[in-house]
DNA sequence: CCAAAAGTGTTCCGTCTACACCCATGG
DNA sequence: CCATGGGTGTAGACGGAACACTTTTGG
């Protein structure tokens, strides 16, 4: 420590998370009732402070890791909010983060003990802090990049039918999709594979499963759906 | 003061200007020296700390104002930076902001009085910390809102001419548009008003100058180009 | 009179959209 | 045997891209 800055005010830095998962076809945030002074038993995102010794994704990961068990999800900077009085309590600046993750790898006693609930987007309470803003604008990049990038593989599990994949697509961006049409533009794409499996849980007739494929994709790497 | 999160570390937080011109038909960042440890006489955006008592946005609109004399700018935010070791000095986590700016609205002694430089973004040097990485993502940022959002009146003079018009496009996104195409698009976008007025300055024939509409655009803001 | 920038339409092609029927199977 | 979800192709509309010449006037 050299002392550069230290005419300069410091202040409590958080990250808050807002995860998404994909459930009964419809898109949901994982939310929780607050269980700390100020705002407890409202219902909130995931947070946590961001130590000394570590970045903001660093912390982030941290957090999601705590909440899920789960590493190496996919994540992204929502943004920051820093309005004075956006904490109730004192002053905090929070960075916000996306996640995406597929529900059936997440271990559901951890829900519970965290007390957490799978919420649709649709259908979301009023939230602690700024935290539906948080959440408003998650979605919005989240739609501006579904069409751009692979981000649907990640609320899916590894092998997956096209109409989950299709599924995926109409709660993000909440439009209905023509079949036909979906279809013929996943057929053109050489990184989403058809494989030998069927899945037979959803229908009568069985559904063959898809993959998506990294290592084609990471050779040509563009998307457009 | 209640105390809720004490015991959790405070950093400093700053923000940094990203200040993009339009000049000699290119796009060009406002970039200075840096005149303070760590880092002195490296090439450096322009930045501030946050204090306790203003918001993320109002320290970037400060420090804005300390930088060009000019209010109400067009100003979105980038992104938060917290790696660990970014600043060379301390930890400090920053968030960029992006602000457009006409040059010519631009009082250039102040610029000298902060020995300040506008500089191609094709040409930048090698900037202190991340400032290279925040140039980068808001130029991706700007690439992608111009598009969608009425942003290139910001880096013009309130009339202006198609052909300066097209040429901020063709800075911005780094590409040659073809001027028949271009000027078609612009007569189907009602709130682009041309003027009785004549700009003899580039031409001997003289070209007509346009003015974007505001109301007209808040009347119906959908924007495409 | 000529250099230099302003201004102006049409055609073509590829992409997106709308749309309806047969298939396979478990119960 | 029938209800349920899986799977397939075509035609028309629309929007974007390519492309070249005339106009005006200051020097």
């Amino acid at each position: 420590m050299t002392g550069f800055y230290s005419e300069h005010a410091k202040v409590w830095v958080s990250v808050d998370c807002i995860v998404f998962g994909f459930e009964e076809d419809k898109l949901k945030v994982l939310i929780g009732k607050r269980k700390m002074d100020p705002g407890r038993g409202e219902w909130s995102l995931y947070g946590g402070f961001v130590g000394a010794e570590e970045s903001l994704e660093e912390a982030a990961d941290r957090v999601l890791s705590e909440l899920t068990g789960l590493k190496k999800l996919y994540m992204k900077q929502v943004g920051a909010y820093g309005a004075i009085d956006r904490d109730p309590g004192e002053r905090v600046i929070s960075v916000a983060y996306c996640a995406l993750i597929n529900v059936r790898d997440y271990d559901d006693s951890l829900r519970e003990q965290h007390s957490l609930e799978w919420v649709d987007v649709k259908d979301l309470p009023h939230l602690y802090s700024d935290h539906n803003l948080m959440v408003t604008n998650a979605i919005a990049q989240l739609r501006r990049r579904i069409r751009t990038e692979p981000l649907s593989f990640n609320l899916l599990p590894v092998l997956f039918t096209l109409t989950q994949l299709q599924h995926v697509y109409e709660a993000v961006l909440g439009t209905e999709i023509d079949k036909r049409n979906f279809r013929k533009r996943i057929k053109e794409i050489d990184y989403i594979e058809k494989t030998e499996l069927i899945d037979k849980k959803t229908s009568k007739r069985g559904a063959a499963l898809y993959r998506f494929n990294k290592k084609a994709f990471a050779e040509d790497p563009t998307f457009k759906l």
